[in-house]
RNA sequence: GUGGCUGUAGUUCAGUUUGGUUAGAGCAUCGGUUUGUGGUACCGAGUGUCGUGGGUUCGAGUCCCAUCAGCCACCCCA
């Protein structure tokens, strides 16, 4: 048998798991420093916490797992003629359990579960892979690690505030140019609304306006004809949103006169109560975000993202900037979102990466928990890629040198003897907090230990033979430069701490 | 769920157009040159049901059909 895994899933070796450590250790001391704590959960739940969560589509990609056992004798479903079988009440008989496909929801299940012992406002991260049954393509996989920080039972704005600050954080840290996308659902929904579109439909207007920089938007918005909506419905959609893509500019000497945001707000006032709102909402955001950052932002704003223009401060470096992005045209996110969204995306335009998919993303729940029992309690997350930020990370060669190197000293010996006389010596090192180890095999040549040393970018070996053991003189050796000097253990042990 | 491309050694690939004896190369691995010195150099070695099944043919890695697997794009998403 040739040994494969399955399809969308990888093995990960020393070197590669050095670096999504890295990954892993800086998200997580960024989560850590704004107050959030750990928690995991299991790897499988129930079917029914997780069905109905993610829209249809979220539906088709969960994972499940067929019971243990002869299901087919415990199936209540009575001898059905094959063609007149459905197959999802099928897969319920056979199937009570699946692979979570995302951190948020089985979140909220075990907020509802253990709801007497938290306190709230609740601040968790959790760090664990998910599973999607999805086709696998670049920067698509099948398991993949989320690293997700959400508060609930907070409703105010200072907790979406936190976390454009950890995106930015955790990015900044990892040496990744990017945009932070945002933007609000009751915008969305207020401009459906207006338009007269049922909320149903939404969808197909979000593709619509993702397709404006590929085809005209006239184009773009006319084939919603044969998607069943009326010419009264185009038309108002296209004075909306012409509106917004022509009239404003970003004004960024005062986010709070944010030219965009008004026009927004001229748009819903008085005729829809939600998209105000929304507005509102992002509004408040990013005067928050105006006191913390400063002229540090720079903002763009509308539909598509247009060019930077002037709308920042000559004077900060640009190393020193936050990108950040209103966009209107954002509508990603699970199907549980009901306020604030966001996404990051990697900037193009400061770094050649050829990585378009989003790498971070999350957003406001209002109701997860509702489903299970504790209505009216209402969260906000975001949630890292880890797998897609390695990627990009390994595509612009961003990982550091130094995640590499594990082991810092190694014992070279020719025989039991030496090796006998090597392993206190190894037990002080290692007791000075040096990562070291020595050759086990002790009549392997020379050559072998050293190649040994070698492919694992050791960069310093003890060699010790009897001249070695008579004057407690090791030889020590970079490997990087190749000189080789005479020291005790003691001083060896000086010189690499 | 829809569409496109590709399956040959551990790995990356050549060979397929135009069927012809024993299927090649780089890298990696192992051994040696060198029994106290790696990364360089030189010498040597091993490895293949040519994805699988069937068909055409005197003859198939090569042509035809089916099937499986992988990759990429759409959809959607981290």
């Amino acid at each position: 048998m040739k040994p494969s895994i399955p399809k969308g899933t990888r093995d990960f070796s020393p070197q590669e798991m050095v670096r999504r450590n890295y990954i892993f250790d800086t998200i997580k001391q960024v989560f850590q420093l704004y107050g959030f704590l750990p928690i995991e959960t299991p790897a499988m739940e129930n079917m029914e916490t997780l069905m109905g969560k993610y829209g249809e589509e979220g539906d088709r990609l969960i994972f499940k797992i067929l019971n243990s056992g002869d299901y087919l004798e415990k199936s209540k479903i009575q001898s059905p003629k094959f063609e007149e079988l459905d197959y999802k009440k099928f897969t319920s008989e056979i199937s009570e359990k699946a692979l979570r496909y995302d951190l948020t929801v089985p979140f909220a299940r075990y907020v509802v579960q253990h709801q007497n012992e938290i306190t709230f406002p609740f601040k968790r991260y959790q760090i664990q892979p998910v599973w999607r049954a999805d086709r696998p393509q670049k920067g698509r996989y099948r398991e993949f690690y989320q690293c997700d920080a959400d508060v609930i039972g907070s409703n105010s704005l200072v907790n979406e505030v936190e976390l454009v600050q950890i995106m930015d954080e955790v990015f900044r840290r990892l040496n990744i140019p990017v945009i932070i996308k945002f933007n609000n659902r009751k915008i969305l929904n207020g401009i459906v609304e207006l338009a007269g579109i049922s909320l149903d439909k939404i969808n197909f207007i979000l593709e619509a306006i993702d397709e404006f920089d590929k085809i005209n938007r006239d184009i773009a918005l006319d084939k919603l004809i044969d998607k069943g909506f009326n010419e009264e419905q185009i038309n108002k959609l296209k004075n909306i949103l012409y509106q917004l893509m022509d009239d404003v500019h970003p004004n960024m000497d005062d986010l709070t006169e944010n030219v965009f945001i008004k026009a927004l707000d001229k748009i819903f006032y008085q005729k829809s109560e939600i998209g105000s709102k929304g507005v509102i909402e992002i509004n408040e955001i990013n005067k928050v975000l105006k006191l913390l950052f400063g002229n540090r932002i720079h903002m763009m704003s509308g539909l598509i993202s247009k060019e930077p223009s002037q709308s920042y401060n000559i004077n900060v470096k640009q190393e020193d900037r936050i990108y950040l992005h209103n966009d209107i045209s954002l509508a990603r996110g699970l199907n549980y979102y009901t306020g604030s969204i966001f996404e990051v995306k990697v900037d193009k335009s400061r770094c050649k990466s050829e990585f378009t998919s989003s790498i971070c993303g999350g957003g406001r729940y209002d109701d997860l928990t509702g489903i299970f029992g504790l209505p009216n309690v209402s969260g906000v997350g975001i949630s890292f890629g880890a797998d897609r930020i390695y990627d990009v990370l390994n595509e612009l060669n961003l990982f550091p040198e130094s995640v590499s190197a594990s082991t810092k000293l190694l014992f070279v010996t020719f025989g039991e003897t030496e090796q006998n006389y090597c392993l206190p010596l190894l037990a002080k090192v290692r007791k000075a907090g040096i990562n070291s180890e020595i050759y086990p095999d002790a009549k392997a040549k020379m050559k072998k230990q050293m190649s040994y040393a070698d492919d694992k970018k050791i960069p310093f070996v003890a060699i010790v033979g009897s001249d070695e053991m008579n004057n407690g003189l090791l030889s020590l050796k970079n490997m990087t430069s190749g000189e080789q000097t005479k020291a005790t253990i003691d001083t060896i042990i000086e010189t690499l701490k």
